[in-house]
RNA sequence: GGGCCGGUAGCUCAGGUGGUUAGAGCGCACGCCUGAUAAGCGUGAGGUCGGAGGUUCAAGUCCUCCUCGGCCCA
């Protein structure tokens, strides 16, 4: 009986057949991807397509251009371009702009550094030659950062991005920061800034060092002037005590404006008892001392005093209605004579000192922030809240500090001047000083000079964030916080997070002291200190900014061009300070969103459907979210975006920060290079980038396995749609199974639209990576390869199996494509060649009566018996009865009528992958296999019977009753007569 | 120190308004197949849901505190 003829019947089959190649290659492929885009000019063919459709409008924020991109940048970018493929394939005209934040400090400070190198000084060199290197660093970045982001596959307008620099650009900020001016909501202020005597300069928080360094520590007292309070007594008791404060730095006594305290430390009245004092002592017996109690021992020892005791206690609303005096206020040397207020404040603590702290505005963070919080109740009590400019820009005081004339706080060589020294002998005289000696600690210094700097009040640009711009209530904070309230935020947190950052903000300070940037182009009357408003002059600045950038506003005459014949350039000063950068990009709606043609939303507001998104990390609630919205409100009033979307940070695998001493850094640029940026937007696409994401070898090897299964499942519907499927098959004439995947399709297209509008990305890939491997590559398609490779052409069950593989494929590659653009693209090409591409295609409509709950519902309970088969086969695999699921035969006793209805009509044998199978209602024997969960089911293997079809593997009983082809089954014999019989007329 | 956010299997994620033995995929282990083959299929082992209290008949889900981590301030 044995076969004689030994015939190869593979090459019968209709196997897979493609040129998708299993490895993708990515690092190398994907460059050759971006050069067929860039051949069929893929960006202005979206453009074309999309011209007149309602525009989403995904606005870029600004990255800033020095320095190679970090994975940051990369999240950033490719979330952006998941966002605008997305947008578009569901609709909508999304172009993408990309934009470059080009002014500011680090670009100055390379700059800096390069002279630094060459012996130069910065300030050697005229200011706009210096602006056009600054320029020309910003322009080289921006071209290495352009190539790094289109490496990544984000597509956008690279051609023609939005540049902070160019000069359209800085003319139009420059005429917005005018528009606040004409308002009246900008003006002239002051605040203290650390300040470098040496160098003459202004320094920001990140050219500050910290260094060991002796300051000189004085304990003062301020005599009590006011007492209030209920109890009179208690009062008058007070009008003879002092408080005392605590200080390193003697030089600002003369700035004090007032003491804090906290509210949340308990307080005493002190009074001194001891006897035999030193003689020189300036502490005396009967001196009654307002200290903290918790550092009442220390102070009475540093005034070397041993005995005191404690008088009473004393309540916060006793010290909130005391009034002192300066300490030189008796002494004669005129202007100390004001009001010295004490003040609630957080910043006071009982940990060192004397819980009372020496508060002079111009000389401190917190002593400027509690001053000027409590700036609206000290005008109430008659206080002038303006903050003295005690201390010049060389370190000598001022005619603001008065009796001090002569002296310096700190000298040109960086050594401490004489002003400590002068201030200790005038406390002495006025006999305020408790207590004297030296601290070494750790002190602020400048990292250039390696110096110590000085907090020093100085003139500042300033808008109001509560002043009515138009009628009653009509401020900057109550726009913005109304905008905010008409913004979506994604996730929801960001609202409160932008909202109460605005409800307590202090006024938006404008000004910066440096060189690389938009001035501000304000001219300020000599006398009156008045802002210049004036259009003509306004007109010329724009214009000359235009044509000029703004470098026009340093170049020599600048004053008497811009002024014209109407103003007299002696009246006026010309502002020479820098915008600060936040109001650059904080400027983007005006002079990208609205300028450009192929932007410029009609938005819901303004009767229009288009829409603006905002997509930042979360840090940009304080940035780019915040200053663009201060600066749309105060010259618009409204927010410039519809939507705000924000991201997490990346950390490393073990979820801490990455950091270059930890060595747990991931660069992106390493990333593709191995793996490809295919694999690095896979990853972006699974995580959940609202909260902080995790990144390292481990995440990406996983995200490299996710994407071969999702590629070789993509390879073999490829494979399989290489053979044509003959005539269509109406939907109704498909078998079930096939209707059963046509339906899935419309509960994903449901889930991915909805998710695709949400942002949720993760939910798209987690969802669509599920049914790949488990609904199509280990069932459907698992179950369907006998019927594609073995059925012959006119098999309905294989047409309809080869139609719908096609729609799944479209479905999938085009859900797929704003996620891995490079990979469904080839997959893309690989099925309707190089003329088209997926990221031209919109998702799919897929017909609304696919949808069948009632038949998912019933193959739920067939794939519940096909797991107990499965099941039950695994055992007879196991004891060695069985190697493939085709040698079985198993009998299925089914003895719950619902389970039993769905089986009927269905080929379990063809749903379970083996040759033949049996389905019974007769009770199954005690020894037959079950599973736990699925009740009523039970399973007696068996070995199939009859002989193995040399074709398709089945074991049959019918194997042999073909005399043209005994060797195979009558479905293989069938399909073996139209295959010879084609290939016999070739 | 303050504001906001988060901590579910080795990894990435699900777990409306509290209700059966907490789920999926990957990875791992083991097995099968050799016509998706540096592929495909199956089975299995993995979790005191960051920790401790509390509310409740019942908490991963609500409350309090603690802890770890993150962003922004100070």
């Amino acid at each position: 009986m044995t076969e004689t003829t030994s015939r190869d019947y593979s090459e019968t089959l209709n196997l897979p057949k493609t040129e998708f190649p299993m490895r993708a290659g990515l690092p190398k492929k994907e460059p050759e991807i971006m050069a067929v885009w860039q051949e069929m000019q893929l960006y202005k063919k979206l453009r074309a397509q999309s011209a007149g459709r309602t525009k989403f409008i995904l606005h870029d924020g600004p990255p800033y251009a020095n320095g190679h991109i970090h994975i940051g940048h990369a999240l950033n970018k490719t979330l952006k371009d998941m966002v605008t493929r997305s947008m578009q394939m569901l609709g909508y005209d999304s172009n993408y702009v990309p934009g470059w934040d080009c002014h500011g400090l680090p670009i100055e400070w390379k700059i800096e550094e390069q002279y630094r190198a060459k012996g130069k000084n910065k300030d050697e060199v005229p200011i706009n030659e210096f602006r056009k290197e600054c320029r020309e660093f910003a322009e080289h970045w921006i071209d290495v950062q352009r190539e790094e982001f289109k490496r990544l596959g984000i597509e956008g307008d690279w051609d023609n991005p939005y540049l902070t620099m160019r000069f359209d650009s800085e003319a139009i900020i420059a005429s917005e920061l005018m528009k606040f001016a004409m308002t009246g909501q900008l003006y002239r202020g002051s605040k203290p800034v650390m300040w470098s005597v040496v160098e003459k300069t202004a320094l920001a928080e990140a050219e500050i060092e910290y260094h060991d360094y002796q300051s000189d520590q004085i304990w003062v007292k301020f005599p009590v002037m006011e007492a209030g309070g209920t109890d009179e007594a208690a009062a008058e008791q007070l009008l003879d005590a002092s408080v005392v404060i605590w200080t390193t730095t003697p030089w600002t006594i003369p700035g004090n404006r007032a003491v804090s305290y906290s509210s949340k430390i308990s307080y005493g009245l002190y009074e001194v008892t001891q006897d035999r004092l030193p003689g020189d002592n300036w502490v005396q017996k009967g001196d009654l001392l307002i200290l903290a109690d918790a550092l009442a021992g220390d102070v009475f020892k540093n005034a070397r005093i041993e005995d005191f005791t404690l008088v009473r206690p004393l309540a916060p609303e006793e010290l909130a209605a005391l009034t002192l005096a300066h300490p030189y206020r008796d002494l004669d040397l005129g202007g100390y004579q004001f009001d010295v207020p004490l003040l609630d404040g957080d910043h006071v603590t009982d940990d060192a000192g004397t819980g009372f702290v020496h508060t002079a505005p111009g000389h401190g963070v917190d002593d400027f922030e509690i001053w000027m919080a409590n700036a609206r109740d000290l005008e109430a009590r008659g206080i002038d809240t303006a903050i003295p400019f005690t201390v010049s820009d060389d370190g000598f005081y001022t005619k603001d500090a008065p009796g001090l004339d002569g002296h310096q706080v700190i000298t040109h060589k960086g050594e401490k001047g004489t002003a400590n020294k002068a201030n200790i002998e005038f406390l002495k005289d006025a006999g305020a000083l408790i207590g004297l000696g030296r601290l070494k600690h750790q002190y602020p210094h400048s990292w250039r000079s390696k110096k110590p700097i000085i907090f020093r009040n100085t003139p500042q640009w300033f808008v109001y964030m509560d002043k009515e711009i138009g009628g009653a209530g009509d401020t900057l904070r109550s726009r913005a916080l109304t905008a905010i309230d008409t913004t979506r935020f994604v996730p929801g947190a960001g609202q409160n997070r932008l909202r109460s950052m605005i409800e307590n903000r202090p006024d938006w300070v404008l000004s910066r002291q440096r060189a690389w940037g938009v001035p501000i182009t304000v001219f300020v009357h000599k006398d009156s200190g008045e802002i210049l408003k004036d259009e003509q002059v306004n007109r010329r600045i724009f214009e000359a900014f235009t044509a000029e950038g703004a470098d026009a506003w340093f170049a020599g005459g600048a004053k008497e061009r811009f002024l014209g014949n109407g103003h007299n350039p002696d009246d006026w000063d010309m502002v020479t300070d820098i915008l600060d950068v936040w109001f650059d990009s904080g400027s983007t709606h005006a002079f990208c969103l609205e300028q450009r043609d192929d932007l410029n939303p009609n938005r819901k507001g303004a009767g229009g459907e288009d829409y603006v998104l905002y997509l930042e990390g979360s840090d940009q609630h304080r940035g780019w979210f915040h200053s663009s919205l201060l600066e749309s409100c105060g010259t618009r009033g409204h927010a410039p975006y519809d939507a705000v979307l924000t991201h997490g940070f990346t950390m490393a695998e073990d979820g801490r920060k990455m950091s270059k001493s930890l060595g747990n850094q991931v660069f992106p640029q390493d990333i593709i290079k191995q793996y490809g940026a295919d694999i690095l937007r896979l990853w972006v696409a699974s995580t959940d980038y609202w909260e902080d994401q995790r990144l390292g070898a481990e995440i990406i090897k996983t995200s490299v396995d996710s994407y071969r299964k999702l590629r070789n499942t993509l390879r073999w519907m490829l494979g399989s749609l290489a053979h044509a499927p003959g005539d269509d098959v109406p939907f109704a004439d498909m078998p079930e199974l096939e209707r059963l995947m046509l339906h899935r399709l419309t509960e994903l297209d449901a889930m991915v639209r909805k998710a695709y509008w949400d942002y949720d990305y993760k939910r798209i890939s987690h969802h669509l990576f599920n049914f790949m491997t488990v609904d199509l590559s280990a069932f459907y398609f698992d179950i369907r390869k006998d019927a594609l490779y073995c059925d012959p052409p006119s098999s309905i069950r294989r047409r309809s199996a080869l139609i719908v593989i096609d729609k799944l494929f479209n479905c999938l590659v085009t859900w797929l494509a704003p996620m891995l653009p490079f990979t469904m693209e080839e997959a893309w090409w690989s099925r309707h060649g190089q003329a088209t591409s997926v990221h031209l295609q919109q998702f799919p409509q897929v017909p609304a009566d696919w949808a069948d709950p009632e038949l998912a519902d019933k193959w739920e309970k067939i794939r519940k018996v096909r797991r107990v088969v499965l099941g039950a086969l695994e055992i007879e695999r196991r004891d060695k009865r069985i190697g493939a699921s085709l040698e079985a035969h198993p009998v299925v006793h089914v003895t719950d009528p619902a389970l039993m209805a769905a089986l009927e009509g269905r080929d379990m044998a063809d749903i379970c992958i083996t040759s033949q199978l049996t389905v019974t209602a007769d009770p199954a024997p005690d020894s037959a296999f079950t599973l736990g969960d699925t009740a009523h089911v039970a399973v007696v293997p068996g070995l199939a019977d009859g002989r193995k079809c040399a074709r398709s593997w089945k074991i049959l009983p019918e194997v042999g009753t073909d005399p043209d082809y005994p060797d195979v089954t009558l479905r293989d014999a069938e399909a073996l007569r139209i295959w010879d019989s084609a290939h016999a007329a070739a």
